[in-house]
DNA sequence: AATATATAATTTATCAGACATCATACAAAT
DNA sequence: ATTTGTATGATGTCTGATAAATTATATATT
């Protein structure tokens, strides 16, 4: 049979594709400034139309950063940026498979992170720990909003002091698409009694920070394996 | 005082923020066309520039995808969408850093998924694994390319067997980052003998297996612990 | 009537040129 | 020395035109 002939790639697309080429070779480096769009028309011989749009996607994809007035730099790559775009695929997708798969996912993960978190705490990262339980006991019943950030805050503690942005670009995203479900979770009225399932929590939460706070990781990874098994619970009850 | 004015937004960013909104606002359905560039104008009360360049972002993005002549239409958000962005994060950021984060990162989370993988595997995911390590054998000792694409399937099928589709996006980059500084750490011939290092990970390899094939995520788990440990030892061993 | 085939209409892709807006550097004025 | 004005170059936006791909419509053929 024949092979399908390779539809010939838009201009845009080559450009796209040559100038992300250039710089991951090298070419031009994070920081540094790309030829202008004038320029760019004349090394590629196509119109400033192609060019812009390449470089739009190339800016939506992060590659780069465009600066009216003065021009295009490449970007610094930074966990946050390829953050930003994790979170937009989240928030684009979140349907009842997906949130069960990243409870699923941080049970398997978060455990460990808090065993981690036990050994190499400092008094900071109590202090900070202690603190957002402190807003966490003060915070309204009914502020659904607030607690489910505060609860992000508490996770995210966790995970900055493994101090690993790796783990902190995958579980960001994950931690900040909590709080979006949560509320609608706990807006329904079949959610049961509101200040049972906020102190259930709290002492998951006094669980896992004592447990961090005398260093002992078995102890912590137990308390969030139990914890997020209560919130995978809860999620479970409140799609049936 | 006067209050710093918000810096309007280019005309494009807001119609991309607007169509994007209403896309998730669920106006435009997964497959569905969304208006006509100038239709779009109409709406927007904009030029065809600005639509054109907003569309190109989003399409950039992996919201919606344009056919020529035809339309641009809301795509499936799938997992594969995220994880080419993913992907070409780390690729773009590959720096000494970053491959110790990331070897660090699976030391937390791999474990685990080997246990998993213990309780949840099929006789399809053990001929696999066979078929895998088959492979591994016959492979020949200085095509390190084809060793680390093996090394790199046989933690992707334990991946699989979780089923889980956040883990995948979150931990198939991070696999497929392995196989491009493996490479470059074996070129070098400070590596030690290499005979040695393969039999060290097929025999890695082997435990891990047998432990998940008898079901036994205790050992699952602590063979994969072992496993990563030397990896990262390699790694350490091979930047100094 | 059913099916190709050709034609027209629609839609995106690309080009060219113009003006607006912002950033920056430098000269001029205070 | 600080501020102000100005010139230059960069990106942002608009308009209008042509090319290329797709889709719909009409026509012709069997």
């Amino acid at each position: 049979m024949f092979s399908k002939l390779g539809q010939r790639k838009s201009l845009t697309e080559q450009v796209e594709e040559e100038l992300t080429a250039a710089i991951r070779a090298g070419k031009y480096l994070p920081g540094q400034k790309i030829p202008t769009e004038s320029e760019l028309c004349q090394i590629f011989n196509v119109s400033r139309t192609a060019v812009r749009e390449a470089v739009k996607k190339m800016s939506a994809r992060g590659i780069i950063k465009v600066r009216k007035g003065s021009g295009a730099y490449v970007s610094e790559v930074s966990v946050q940026n390829a953050s930003e775009i994790l979170n937009m695929f989240f928030e684009l997708s979140s349907n009842e498979d997906l949130v069960l798969h990243t409870i699923d996912a941080r049970q398997i993960i978060e455990p460990m992170l808090a065993a981690r978190a036990a050994k190499s705490r400092t008094e900071h990262h109590i202090d900070l720990l202690r603190k957002n339980m402190k807003n966490m006991r003060s915070c309204a019943l009914d502020d659904k909003k607030r607690e489910a950030e505060l609860d992000n805050d508490f996770h995210n503690t966790l995970l900055s002091i493994t101090g690993n942005e790796v783990l902190e670009l995958l579980l960001g995203p994950i931690f900040s698409l909590m709080p979006k479900f949560k509320t609608s979770v706990f807006a329904k009225p079949t959610s049961g009694n509101l200040l049972e399932a906020k102190n259930s929590m709290l002492e998951h939460h006094q669980n896992i920070l004592e447990a961090i706070e005398r260093k002992d990781a078995v102890t912590a990874s137990e308390a969030m394996k139990n914890h997020l098994l209560e919130t995978r619970a809860n999620y479970v009850r409140s799609i049936n």
